[in-house]
DNA sequence: AGTTGAAACTTACGTAACGTCATTTTGTAT
DNA sequence: ATACAAAATGACGTTACGTAAGTTTCAACT
């Protein structure tokens, strides 16, 4: 029988924790001294092994227990399930970093965050949020559909977009400047890095898209946060110029 | 002044939350009626906008509370840090979803899931724990002090490790197959690629930390797991036929 | 056997960011 | 004045432990 100090010896596990585990009846340990002390064995130190590797793999101490106390359970199923939700957060995260990048990269092109215009463009782009549920699901054509099929993430709220609205806040800050100048065609560039990656090489969609959006009603219609009309020529502009660079 | 209602339609915000806003004074509402209905104003909700935005990028409510509090704050240092931290983060997630694959490869290989075989690698890989800190920094050669510097995580149990042990786990399970049999070799290739991800496209250091590995002694003075010979051998074999068929 | 210091024990609060009741007040329309 | 929605407060629940505070047990030494 091996003492609670052994134990955390053995694994790096902290007494704490193991009381933790005891409590929780995740682990409990194989007998106790007639003071109390708890005695563990090979096999409570075989199965705190597992628990830690499965946790290495992110899953949570409830998920765990079921796993280890089920034993017909199917675990395909349950490292499915864990690398899905991996997946995403992986994926949460590539877009937040993009993101950071982005408003250091304003930082030093500007010398300012200016929250006050990113912000502003979020409250416009999150609409009304009960509006934009009551229009869904109702009044597309059929074109249109397949639009919001498509870029499901372009219309809620999620890191992705979090970008878009940062890059034409950025956008809107050079309204003044030239469509050449090279923190515009900085930009423009980005999101032509976006646009491959959301849509693939070929342009179809997002000339779709941008038709739509160009159209006010249209683009009320479909939920999208309204962009100025000075801001999409000055954004179509600066397009052909990055366009024509390009070959 | 806009009543709670009235901000939770506009943002998508819940009560609860807003009060709790209130509560660690994150955002405390412009005035109150006079029976204490909370009314906030129009800074109010662009405070409160500033606050999502912070919140999707993965602060946390103390430091969006910093940040939004000391003006004169160097927010280049925060974005940087939460970068750091961002990609940190994804890494270890990038390291989870190959040993989560790993095990789900393993499983539909050998249609069990055989945590006991590997968790044995682990209880190994992990050694004592305490004897592996007493031996660190004393008593290395320059040859294997450079090795140990350039594996930091070899030896450290990070999840990056434990696909490591996880691969030799499922290599243990077919020593009884011949080493060109395509679960072997699948397990080889996917070794392969972790090298090359880990030590770039020359082999030199990877030739020497297995000669490292073949010396008991050093193995153990280097706080690696010990490898059994058969192991070792068979991996040899199978590595030799995989090396011969990439070219 | 008695003492003592280390180790273990229990109890309980703290963490982050709210969700979810339960209960009571306030606002507003009729 | 009354009814009903909406807002308020209070308190507990969540995760996986960390961190005291105060008490008891263990093992060794005299």
């Amino acid at each position: 029988m091996l003492s609670i100090k052994e134990i955390t010896k053995q694994t790096g596990i902290t007494v704490r924790t193991l009381r933790y585990y005891d409590e929780i009846k995740l682990l409990v340990p194989a007998g106790k001294t007639e003071g109390g002390h708890r005695l563990y064995g090979e096999k409570e130190l075989k199965k705190l092994q597992e628990i830690q590797f499965l946790k290495m793999l992110g899953f949570s101490l409830k998920e765990i227990k079921e796993m280890l106390s089920d034993k017909t359970r199917d675990w395909q199923e349950g490292l499915q399930n864990q690398l899905q939700y991996v997946i995403k957060e992986k994926e949460k995260l590539a877009e937040i970093e993009k993101t950071l990048i982005g408003l250091m990269n304003g930082i030093t092109i500007d010398g300012d965050v200016n929250l006050s215009e990113v912000q502003k463009m979020i409250h416009l782009y999150q609409g009304s949020y009960e509006e934009r549920n009551a229009y869904r699901d109702q009044m597309f054509c059929e074109e249109e559909k397949v639009l919001l099929d498509l870029l499901p993430n372009m219309n809620s709220r999620d890191s992705d977009s979090l970008e878009w609205v940062l890059l034409l806040g950025q956008l809107k800050q050079h309204l003044d400047k030239d469509v050449t100048a090279p923190q515009v065609q900085k930009i423009i560039q980005r999101m032509y890095e976006k646009t491959i990656e959301t849509f693939g090489d070929n342009d179809v969609f997002f000339n779709k898209l941008w038709a739509v959006r160009k159209s006010p009603e249209k683009s009320k219609k479909m939920g999208f946060y309204p962009i100025e009309d000075e801001v999409l020529d000055f954004f179509e502009r600066a397009w052909q110029v990055f366009e024509s660079k390009q070959k």
